[in-house]
DNA sequence: CAGACGGGGTTGTAAACTACAACGTAGCAG
DNA sequence: CTGCTACGTTGTAGTTTACAACCCCGTCTG
């Protein structure tokens, strides 16, 4: 197979992906839209972030991600404080509240996917996993 | 690494991947948002599908299709013709003009990919191509 | 040290995309 | 013929996003 119809397959695949998460608002968890809960979980994920971390990450604009963590601290599920070592700017922490719901929503989404991939093998899995990492790692433009 | 923790890993790219191509309404093309870009595709890719068939493969909601493509023939990218074969239903093609349209679109979409993946092995982006295509293949729910 | 600079964040505004619900239309089966 | 069902459209509302204009406050420069 030529490498131009590889290409075109993992084009139409991602797309074919892309397209699907785009209309889950809230299909996953009912308690937290899918934005929010993936913002909740970036921000565990990488403890001490700040707004414009995250921006960097998913690529979106700084007010999207403003009002997003307003979203996320008006309901208790994250914290802002002052940043001690870069002087600007407020560093974000994820609440008890916050890891609670995560927890929950966390095992939701694993079963899931545990459910999708339950015949793959460890080594095809780790496969997807790195591949995903190394194509979300290239920069764009 | 343990299962749990590769399972982990790919959550955390997929999210990462979904929540970047969300924030793309036309960045990809100027002249076609995404979202129609990608539909435009998908019905050259299946030439004589209906919009059902869109539907089902994108899992959207029928009135979000019956927008969309209303949109595409509005522009004069897709025509639409009663369905012979199956009495109902309309089948859905795709116009010179909007073929045009696809071609150039997808040159730059190629050409986006393939910078992207330019050291990648053709063996490497093969089997990324059919991981993506098995994990898309799965079941929801 | 005063004023310019710029990074981080917020708010106003408008657009795109989507779902749900209600409805219309036309094959198809009894 | 009558009901049923698949396919499609339209009304409506919610979410997510970008862009632009703005504010705040460290940091740098003269």
């Amino acid at each position: 197979m030529p490498r131009d119809e590889i290409s075109a397959a993992v084009q139409r695949e991602l797309t074919v992906f892309a397209r699907r998460v785009r209309g889950l608002p809230s299909r996953l968890q009912q308690q937290l839209p899918f934005v929010a809960y993936s913002m909740l979980s970036s921000i565990e994920g990488q403890e001490g972030c700040r707004s414009v971390d995250l921006a960097a990450l998913y690529r979106l604009d700084k007010s999207t991600v403003s009002r997003q963590v307003g979203d996320l601290e008006r309901r208790g599920l994250v914290a802002r404080a002052p940043d001690p070592a870069r002087g600007r700017g407020q560093v974000l922490r994820v609440t008890d509240a916050g890891r609670a719901l995560l927890d929950g929503a966390a095992r939701l989404q694993r079963a899931e996917l545990a459910r999708r991939v339950v015949d793959w093998s460890d080594e095809e899995l780790a496969a997807f996993a790195s591949a995903l990492q190394r194509y979300n790692a290239a920069e764009p433009d």
